[in-house]
DNA sequence: GAATAATATTCCGATACAGGAATATGTCAA
DNA sequence: TTGACATATTCCTGTATCGGAATATTATTC
C-alpha cells in the first residue's frame, strides 16, 4: 500500500517547525496579518499562506477579515489534545514535582474551604 | 527547493499515529518485545521495527537485549519537550485553573517558608 | 556448523508535502 | 472600472516516508 495517515490532525500540524513558529508568533494573543507573519519569519508569502491553511484546517488558527487583510489568531484550545496526551507521561520525568503540586493543591483546597 | 525539516525530532516522531500507539503500549512501564508489539498492533513486523527505529533515533524509546529478543521500553523524558511546548498555551484554555494553581503555589511557598 | 527464531535492513511503489514561481482571487480607493 | 495591495491557489520539482515483500543479521539451540 501507500502512505498511512492523512495530514489533517493536530499532531501532524505541529510537526512542522515553521508551523510551530507561526503558533509561537500568535501566542501573544494578538491577531496578526499574513504579511506581518511573512516579515516575522523569513519565508515567502505563499509558503506562509499554505502553512496557515494547514493550521486553519486543523482549527489551531482562525481568521478574521480586516479590510483587505486577513488577521489570524491562535485558537489554542485545539492544542489541548497535545497537552493532554503529553501529560499522560508527566509522571515519568517528574515524580517529585508531582508530589509537590499535589501537596500545594491539597493545601489550597483546605484554604479555599476555610474561606 | 525541497523539503525543510529533517525527520529526527520528537514532534515529527509523534506525528505518526502508529508511533503514538507504540508509545501508549509502552506507557505501562514494562519493556516489551518487538513481537509483542507486533501482535498488539495489527501491523507487520518490519513496519513495527521501522517505527521503533524512528523512536529509537529520537530517544523516545530504548532497547535492551534479552536473549534473542529485544525489549523496548519508553524513555518518556524525551517527551517532556512536547509537554513543555504545549504547556506554554495552557493559559488559553484554562485561565481559571491557572489562577487557582498560582494561588496554590504561592500559598504553598508561604507555608514552606514558615516551616 | 546447521537449523531456527527474533529482529533489522533493503528495495520497491505510491503518496505526502515543503517551498519556489506564476497566477488567481479578493478588497479597497480613486 | 482601473489600479494597487493582500492573500490564496495552482503547478512544479525534489525529497520524505509509509507499508509490503524479500532478504540480511543476530542470537540460540542442537
Amino acid at each position: 500500500m501507500s502512505r498511512a495517515a492523512t495530514t489533517s490532525d493536530v499532531f501532524n500540524a505541529i510537526a512542522e517547525p515553521r508551523r510551530r513558529e507561526i503558533i509561537g508568533l500568535l501566542a501573544g494573543g494578538q491577531a496578526r496579518s499574513v504579511n506581518d507573519l511573512v516579515e516575522a519569519m523569513g519565508l515567502a508569502q505563499p509558503a506562509v499562506s499554505k502553512h496557515l491553511g494547514v493550521l486553519r484546517e486543523v482549527g489551531v488558527v482562525s481568521v478574521q477579515q480586516d479590510g483587505q487583510r486577513r488577521l489570524y489568531s491562535l485558537n489554542a484550545s485545539e492544542l489541548k489534545a497535545v497537552h493532554d496526551w503529553a501529560s499522560q507521561f508527566e509522571r515519568f520525568w517528574s515524580i517529585h514535582v508531582d508530589r509537590i503540586k499535589e501537596r500545594a493543591e491539597r493545601k489550597a483546597a483546605e484554604v479555599a474551604k476555610k474561606n
